[in-house]
DNA sequence: TATGAATGAGTCTTCATTCAT
DNA sequence: TATGAATGAAGACTCATTCAT
């Protein structure tokens, strides 16, 4: 039968994972109020009851594409904890390699991505997750004297965040700047500061 | 009419600032489309129709609310120039003070703030033309050698927007942090960096 | 403005009333699933959104008809009870009243009576309270001396209810037989019984 | 196609008893309309285009057991009406004896009888059926002089019937009262009334 | 200026029912 | 005999918005 039109009997699970993937565009293009359950289906060339055959309703489906980019998310800010031990001179270059990696996935995922940022009510919790995971990794950082002593963890953590959210949106999902790129601006930026050294 | 016989209660202007009182608390509190004409005119004591004397529909009100948010955050990028001729010393202190003004005007409109931040869908506008402010600001910061030649400005303004977004909502609106200290952390982060000086 | 066509401005209690007296109908006629909201306002020549002003839901304006015919018929039961000393030549006639005023009430309110005692999920409840109101007046009955000692006054309540609920669909609303016949026709029978009195 | 292949599980036959029992319960339980198709055969361990295997649709079902019912309370009927000649007294025993066999059917098919006596459009008809039967029987009674002669038939095979429907849900389906208690209260009560005997 | 009463338009959701295998 | 997958049809409900007073 070929490919036309998806004959009745495919596979359960392909159509629930359309159903997820147009869902999350949708979400991601419109918000959550303005999409509609009708455009989700018809997307996906399904019907409205077979939306209801997945998910339990509409809500269902915004919140298993939530746990969806947070499950993803978290192992990310997991992975980028600095080895203890490192040499002084390679921790910027780590640094920013953990930063790039995070900034690839985001930028792979973009609908997912404005979801769990910015539609998720959610998205408070996940990025206030990604924080802790973040000033932990500083404090120890600091601990080992990558870092000044006096700088509050948790402030940078959350400008860390502010400003990872900020550039997602304006220069990576925008195709302005590429991950590798952006990770260096933020690293140089925030490790260096903007003062000109012989001052 | 005089003040004989206003039949109930306010006057005109009145019941309509009132409107957009509660309007930008109903709307910061749940979001546009949480956001019920219905409650909002309970909230001020009013009827429907009485709603539809002063605006022509939701949408109207909710851009009321956007263009209040526009006009006076313009107003607080537009002083924030630095003076020329300023000496390298006060620059600092300069700086620092202008993010601190704009920092209370957020804090003391929290409502306005966080739609005009947050759920706007012009946000994007709103927080871009900040950057375009702020930009130029420091190309001339730059230029008069207060900062290193190297840095890309549109990055580091679109770094302060994210900043300065991501600390209003989780240390100013919440009356964790004063102004004063956020635009300390801020200003010290941004210019001197994260790294040791000795190193 | 004349009758025509009851102006916007009609009162809102008529209009709810108006709902509950055509809901009355349509629910006692098809039941409570095959009433769609949709015929109940189209009766009342009113919007569906309408119905929602004065309504909760489908299932609140049931309830609240219920709840009518529930009050109403227990006001009947407890005004049936025999007054004390009654001569005993006067009990049967007595009791042949009582029971046609109830039935004149049934009568008079065909629909509210099909939905308590037959649709409502509460006719149960409904006529086991119809059933202890009646005992309670046959143990006094029995105790004044009225009836046999050796009836068991639960099963006759329970009886007679079935007797009402049974003649009452198929005699009284049927306008085959008068309140006052029904009545006169049931307490012949329960008082004296069938047996040819010489035997 | 023998033994060999059966694929999965029960014979035709045995799968369509299967739904019908199931279906008897649930609706029995739950109504016509809050019964769902998709619980009837989840109840049977089947699918539901297994369902339709069987029946033409919901309605088919239903009303195969409505016939149940019909076809089995009228042989009771039939059974019943007195022999002639009987000796005169004999005929109390006989009548209780009659209705109680009534009673264990109905006791030992609870489902169906919630069916066939409240469920089913057409347990008026299934009940004037019985009523019809039971006049024609009261009649002849009242012909060989077992009872009074200006008792009217129909009234008391309608209040004969709305007795045993009204015992039967409140004491015999609750099991409450045994059939030969239940035959023999009503028996008693309808053929000797409650008066004293002394009155 | 103000409102009681009413509604048009639209969405979610459910269920009996049917294909194709 | 049996079913995984899918849908047509229909109803409940909500909300922004408007008359008529």
């Amino acid at each position: 039968m070929g490919e036309r039109g998806r004959p009745k009997g495919a596979s359960g699970e392909e159509s629930r994972a359309l159903l997820l993937e147009i869902a999350a565009r949708e979400f991601a293009q419109n918000g959550y109020h303005e999409t509609k359950i009708s455009s989700i289906v018809k997307g996906a060339s399904l019907s409205q009851p077979t939306f209801y055959l997945y998910f339990k309703n509409k809500e269902a489906i915004f919140e298993e594409l939530e746990h969806l980019f947070r499950m993803r998310i978290i192992e990310y800010t997991k992975q980028s904890r600095l080895q203890p031990m490192l040499e002084s001179t390679k921790v910027k270059t780590r640094i920013t390699y953990n930063l790039k990696e995070l900034l690839v996935f985001l930028d792979k995922n973009p609908d997912l991505t404005r979801i769990g940022f910015y539609l998720s009510t959610k998205a408070d919790e996940i990025k206030a997750h990604m924080v802790e995971q973040i000033r932990g990794n500083l404090d120890f950082e600091v601990n080992a004297g990558y870092f000044r002593k006096d700088v509050d963890t948790l402030m940078v953590a959350e400008c860390l965040i502010g400003i990872i959210e900020r550039l997602t949106f304006t220069q990576l999902l925008t195709k302005l700047k590429e991950p590798e790129e952006i990770a260096n601006d933020i690293v140089d930026l925030l490790l260096e500061g903007m003062l000109s050294k012989e001052s």
